[in-house]
DNA sequence: GCGTGACTACTCGGATAGGCTGTGTCCGAGTAAGTGGGG
DNA sequence: CCCCACTTACTCGGACACAGCCTATCCGAGTAGTCACGC
C-alpha cells in the first residue's frame, strides 16, 4: 500500500511556486528540469492541482503554472485529494455478508462492521493530520526559499535550459 | 492509494477463529467457505499471518487454522503490517536533492524536508490508532459470536461443502 | 493384540498467468504574446 | 501610424505503451491422523 510518487512531486512543486509567486508564472519546462523530473508527466499530473483550484495555469508564451489560491489556504491534505482521488485506504467489500458465515444474519448487519470501523477511524486521522498543515508551512526556510530563488534567477539567465 | 482486500479477510478470519477457539483449528476449505473467498488464494494469504505468530496452522487430517496468541495480543496493526509488509503509504524519493533546484544546497538537506516531515507525522496517527485495536474488541459482539458458532455447526454438520 | 503400510485430509512453497493501476511518452489542438509587412 | 497575419512558446486533452503489484490458480512435496491387514 503505498500513495503514488507525484504526491510528493505536487506537494515540492506548490512549495516552489509558493516561493517564486513574485516571479509570475513557471513554464512545465523549468518546472521540470528543477525537480530533474519527466516533463510530459508532470505536466499531466499537474493538470487535477489545476482543475481542484490549487495551481493556476496560463497559456501563451509567456505562460506557465503558478499558485491559484494564498498558501495558507492550501493544506496538504487538499493537495492529496487532488492528487489521488477520494482517497480510501481501506475498502470494505463486506465479505462477513458472503458465504456461509452469513446465514441467519440478524440487524447487526445493518450496521458497519468493527474492522471497517477502526480503519475508518484510523484512516480519519490520518486525514486529520494532512488537513492540519498547509503550504504556507512548509514553504517556512527562509534559506531554502533564497536559494530558490537564487537558483531560479540563475536559470533563466542561462540560455541553455 | 489503496491497500490489499486480503487485510479485510485477515481480520474477518483472525476475528472468526476467535470466535471458533474452543473447536479446534478450522481448515482452509471451511474458512473459503465461510466468507465464500477463493481457497487457494486465501491459504496464500493466511500464510504471512502465521510467520508474523499471528495465526497458526497444522497440518494432518484433523489439521486447520487457529490463532496463535490470546485476541487481547493482537493489534490490528499487526495483521496489517503482516500482510502489506512494512507499510510506508508515503514514501519520499528526495526530489528536492535533484536537477537544478538542488545547486547550493545547504545544510538543509541534512535534515529531512517538511513534506516528509507532515507525511510521516500522519502516517504515525493512522499507525497508533490501528495499534490501539485489538482482536478482542472486533470480536466483542455477543450475537455475532453466537450466530458463528451456530452456522459452524451447522456448517460441519452437513455433509457437503 | 500389535506393528506396519496404505490412504486421506490437510498445509507449505514455488511457478505461472491475467488484470489493474501508476508511470511515462507522443501528438494534435488551442491560446496568448511578440514580430513583421502592407495599407 | 495602425491593423492583420505569422511565428513562437506555452497549455490542454486524448491515445498509447510499459512495468509492477494484486489477484488467482495449479502442482508437487511434506505431515499427521485413520484404517486395514498380517503376524
Amino acid at each position: 500500500m503505498r500513495m503514488g510518487e507525484s504526491v510528493e512531486w505536487g506537494l515540492h512543486c506548490c512549495v516552489t511556486l509558493g516561493w517564486l509567486a513574485d516571479r509570475g508564472p513557471v513554464s512545465i519546462r523549468r518546472l521540470a528540469a528543477w525537480f530533474d523530473l519527466p516533463q510530459e508527466y508532470l505536466k499531466k499530473r499537474l493538470q487535477p492541482l489545476a482543475r481542484a483550484g490549487i495551481l493556476g495555469s496560463s497559456p501563451g508564451v509567456h505562460g506557465g503554472w503558478s499558485l491559484a489560491r494564498s498558501p495558507d489556504e492550501i493544506t496538504v491534505m487538499d493537495v492529496v485529494t487532488a492528487l489521488e482521488g477520494a482517497v480510501e485506504p481501506f475498502r470494505c467489500a463486506e465479505i462477513r455478508r458472503r458465504g456461509v458465515g452469513a446465514r441467519g444474519a440478524g440487524p447487526e448487519f445493518d450496521r458497519p462492521c468493527g474492522v471497517t470501523t477502526v480503519m475508518r477511524r484510523a484512516e480519519l486521522a490520518w486525514r486529520r493530520e494532512l488537513a492540519a498543515h498547509t503550504i504556507a508551512e512548509l514553504m517556512a526556510s527562509p534559506e531554502s526559499a533564497e536559494r530558490t530563488r537564487r537558483n531560479y534567477e540563475r536559470m533563466i539567465a542561462s540560455v541553455v535550459e
